[in-house]
DNA sequence: AATGAATGAGATTTCATTCAT
DNA sequence: TATGAATGAAATCTCATTCAT
């Protein structure tokens, strides 16, 4: 079910020898050490220490640990947004049900087989409301526009506000995720994804 | 319906003469800066500075911006929690629908009678997965036990996990407030309150 | 042998009613605090919550924590001395090592009397050669009379010089008692009395 | 006599190129701190600036100013205790009045080669009778196996207490130097050595 | 006179960033 | 190009001292 998951963090430069090697451990050591310390509490000094590399490497590589965050974030999040639009895609046909469950399916999966990197995209952060950096964020465009054709169609709850749905849906699951990472005796891969499927908006039943 | 929703920031020192006063006014300044910057961006002077106190004084109330931080957290976290259960016990008696929306209108009464102790409580922080401080968050037992009592009653589909539906809605609906406290074209209250009542896992459909 | 060894620190101002008590508890606690922690390690607001009284109280009895340093020398060191004067005094027509025994027991029995404020006048304190404040310290004038008495006599070793003799007499008897005071398994009080009695350089054998 | 008493600082780390070189510029510049003002009236900044290095810099070699204190006094005492043993070997065979008085030659040759090193090491510091560090100084060990020896020959006088008598005349020879190293009408250095000389527990005469 | 909350100057310490090697 | 020592701006925090009550 669960195609190839393996995240390449960087596909924009697809390494060069020693150059793009540094690079790859940067992010990767990054990823880590923001999963496990957040933002806040980690510097570039000890990233490349970790990375094994100088510290004047890391700024020949990103502005500063900011830009290694956002290279982290945005990869993640447009990774994840195209395994959720080819889940979709290939689910197309099949009955919404599936078609639901496939995406959650693809979302998990994303997860799982990235922890680091899934804690770094949705960990909210030290961005405050209006810290600057416009807090990057999954886009609902997809998931809106699902939920409005079922609208059209007649199948959705008339009451549901299409925009607060889809955001209600992305916020809840992903949290919920982040916390099935860690959680120790949580529910099984399968009970999750069921939960999941089950308060999807686009399966909440008409009143 | 909303009932008194002023927020005293701190209950357990209620303002002695100076001394009280100040403290209230660090605790109204960091509220504010908190919600708007984060708690990277910003330090124990400016939060002096703003609430018109010398930063010695600051630190004859608090340890460091971490202790203010994190007692606007635990007030704001437990003021909410009695509120949603006053809530509750009032509508106990109801309809499951009642129930529920008296439940959701009391959670968005606390966000906009005080939206920067909202965004302070619920803007995920700097905390990284595992940064020690254990990411506080709204208990979820008054909701699971709940949803259990429902299960039992035959009313809930059994496909939910539990523990995961009522963390999937704490954070959905958290965070979708926290989208919406700063979104213009955002939907209603009514609106936003009849899509989070719809979305309740007490009231998914049965399948 | 001992007279009366309670040294009251402060002679001058006989205590009036509150006013000459809260003056002697904070010199009672500043003694123990100073001797403990040193100088540099102890704060006026401290000395004043050790004492019961208020920080400002303080600041009534002494200008700052030197001055209040600065009294329990000076009190210290004119009581030792008055102490030495007297025991010298009272053995004036005592053989030689009667006389010398009798300085060396006054010197212990002050140390063992109040070994706090014993602590206070000789821990060198912080003040590094050249810190402004003069090192206080004992006067040598006394001890160099007598062995220039002696060396009029054709009693002293002629390579001695006096002041210099003095001044190592003073400071290895004064070290060794504060090491004394708190070693665990030091010898018997008879003992170094003995051991100072027979390095006394009025004792010196001639060569 | 005295043979090259050129003091290295720190003898650990020679001096690698720019690092070595700012290192030993902050033990030198913390060393003359010191000495004229004391520990307490120190602080890194000022160390930093009479280094020619930046605060920074203070820190990357440097825990704090203790560190480095901690680091001048260490050194300083091991230097001093490995001149007194070489001085003691290289006398060993000759009379025991040539073997005091190379010690106590070795002793001043110190002080004299380094002053403010010298002042630093036994100038008592801060730190109060316990105030946790502990007060490192000079190890009687070897003056008291001495002394021991001595007494098993029949040569010492009985009445001594040999560990009292060694730190004695430690603590006075010290204390002794620290104040000729600054007094302007001083004994000759001949005659300061001659002194002590006479002064030695071991040259006591037996009564 | 006594109190202790408030104050802010100054010391400590961190860390992003530069730049000589 | 890679390195890591050096840097100093900026943040944290302490404590002697003042002053309204």
């Amino acid at each position: 079910m669960a195609e190839d998951n393996t995240i390449q963090i960087s596909k924009s430069k697809p390494a060069g020898g020693r150059r793009g090697a540094a690079r790859a451990r940067l992010l990767a050591a990054g990823a880590e050490m923001f999963a496990n310390r957040g933002l806040g509490n980690v510097n570039t000094n000890t990233i490349a220490r970790a990375s094994g590399v100088g510290v004047g490497t890391f700024y020949s590589h990103f502005e500063d640990k900011f830009a290694l965050h956002r290279e982290l974030v945005t990869t993640g999040l447009s990774t994840l947004q195209e395994n959720l639009a080819r889940a979709s895609q290939n689910a197309k046909d099949r009955p919404l049900e599936e078609q639901v469950r496939a995406t959650v399916e693809a979302f998990v999966d994303f997860a799982e087989a990235n922890p680091a990197l899934y804690k770094v995209v949705f960990a909210a952060g030290d961005a405050g409301a209006g810290s600057g950096r416009p807090a990057l964020g999954l886009s609902t465009r997809a998931m809106e526009s699902r939920l409005h054709a079922l609208r059209e169609a007649g199948h959705l709850d008339p009451g549901l506000d299409v925009s607060a749905a889809a955001r209600f849906f992305y916020a809840g699951q992903s949290q919920l995720l982040l916390w099935w990472l860690d959680a120790p005796g949580a529910p099984s891969r399968e009970d999750l994804i069921a939960t999941l499927e089950r308060l999807h908006p686009a399966l909440a039943c008409r009143r």
